[in-house]
DNA sequence: CGCCGTATTGAGCGCTCTCAAGCTAGGTGG
DNA sequence: CCACCTAGCTTGAGAGCGCTCAATACGGCG
């Protein structure tokens, strides 16, 4: 446990904000300077609600999270999903309140960086500097896939992307799908239906094995042709 | 000519990166720090290669263009549009490559704003990397009405945010569309016939008053109502 | 004035949605 | 251990929105 709480860290895009030579040999916590502390998190808790004052960015150092709004049909539209490793809060700054509620979809835990303490620590950092736009640049270019024509390409270029994401170890083309259908469906703008019946076409034509949630990548790049141009 | 320059730099996003008591009492040009030199372009004409090295931000002083890339199928999937007063650029900072090809489509001056440069210019200013972050967390917050779930939703968003970014005046509900039906359609991946049959639609509906790129807004509010949620 | 790119409008098709009926897995209680 | 319950998933039939294909109209430019 100690040692998935170490290689989440080892991984994730935010450790020159937070890392030190400590973390870096296997100490860690609330040494570093712009990482406040750690919430943990139960599958549908809410990490922080929409319209709320924007304080904190924070990092997902384990397990998954979606955040939405409600629009005006009654309908949960999903802006994303946050994996372990990822930033999140970064719209919020625009607005200085978040725009999406933010909510668990595993176990999760998070790390809470104080936007003050982050500005803090940037000021006189220029590599620091640097990294964190390269890091919302990366944001810019996220989710390109949401517009692709058809939902097999939408679906084929959004597994692509989870497995990027999603997979430890590139060798072993197996994940656990973390939201539910309706989820992925919020997401890309397609009804539930659609989309078990694209992942059911998709396991016929022997690109993907479906089971629930478990699912495992069986023609990556065939998955990527599908999904091209939508997958980077 | 030289008032409309000047209008121009008033509003534009990135004039703290540019302006100084010069500019301010209305001198101004190559003396301010990031930004190197102006080019001017005539519709059509490329400002930069999508694949080329990225080595500059670019900010929009006077027009419009075009942000795209061709898809697999051939088509032209337009990233965005950029109008007066606007900073394009930020994507390529991820991918250090320009992701999309960038065109003008009216006559168009830009200027050049070396990213070393930049970089250089935030360094030691907290006031400008808040006001970057800022500006980058704005370009996250933007597009939402891309998923819009019909078109008429879709395009009476577009509207909304053309008309926020093209109007000189609040008052002033008319405006000249840059683009044509099928780089709207490019945009919100519709066709082009379906652009025109919608504002036709809209039109009957007395919402807007539209002939070919000349466009009123009628009832700016239930324009707003219809693409609701996905309207700032 | 004639040409050509752009815009409009119509008819028919196909993909995705809606509505609805089973199915499965996992949790609960006896 | 099994019957039951429920939420989520799958699958089917029919409807509607946007697409394709096509014909026509408009406007800018030489």
């Amino acid at each position: 446990m100690a040692d998935l709480a170490l290689l989440q860290c080892d991984c994730c895009t935010f450790s020159p904000f937070c890392s030190n030579k400590e973390q870096a040999s296997g100490l860690l916590r609330h040494v570093n300077s712009a990482v406040k502390q750690e919430h943990y998190l139960k599958p549908k808790e809410v990490l922080c609600f929409s319209n709320n004052k924007f304080r904190n960015l924070y990092v997902v150092k384990q397990g998954a999270l979606k955040a939405y709004q409600n629009d005006v049909d009654g309908r949960e539209s999903i802006h994303g999903f946050y994996f372990a490793g990822e930033v999140l809060g970064f719209e919020a700054i625009y607005s200085s309140h978040y725009v999406f509620s933010i909510v668990a979809l595993t176990d999760v835990v998070v790390c809470e960086v104080p936007y003050d303490n982050f500005l803090n620590l940037i000021k006189s950092k220029t590599d620091l500097q640097k990294r964190i736009l390269y890091l919302m640049s990366q944001q810019l270019n996220a989710k390109s896939y949401l517009m692709a024509s058809t939902a097999e390409r939408q679906i084929s270029a959004f597994l692509v992307d989870l497995f990027s994401r999603l997979a430890f170890d590139e060798n072993i083309h197996e994940f656990i799908l973390p939201m539910s259908r309706q989820d992925i469906g919020n997401y890309l703008k397609l009804t539930a239906e659609t989309v078990s019946r694209v992942l059911s076409r998709l396991q016929k034509n022997k690109l993907i094995a479906i089971n629930y949630k478990q699912i495992r990548i069986l023609q990556l790049e065939e998955l990527r042709k599908i999904g091209d141009g939508f997958c980077k």
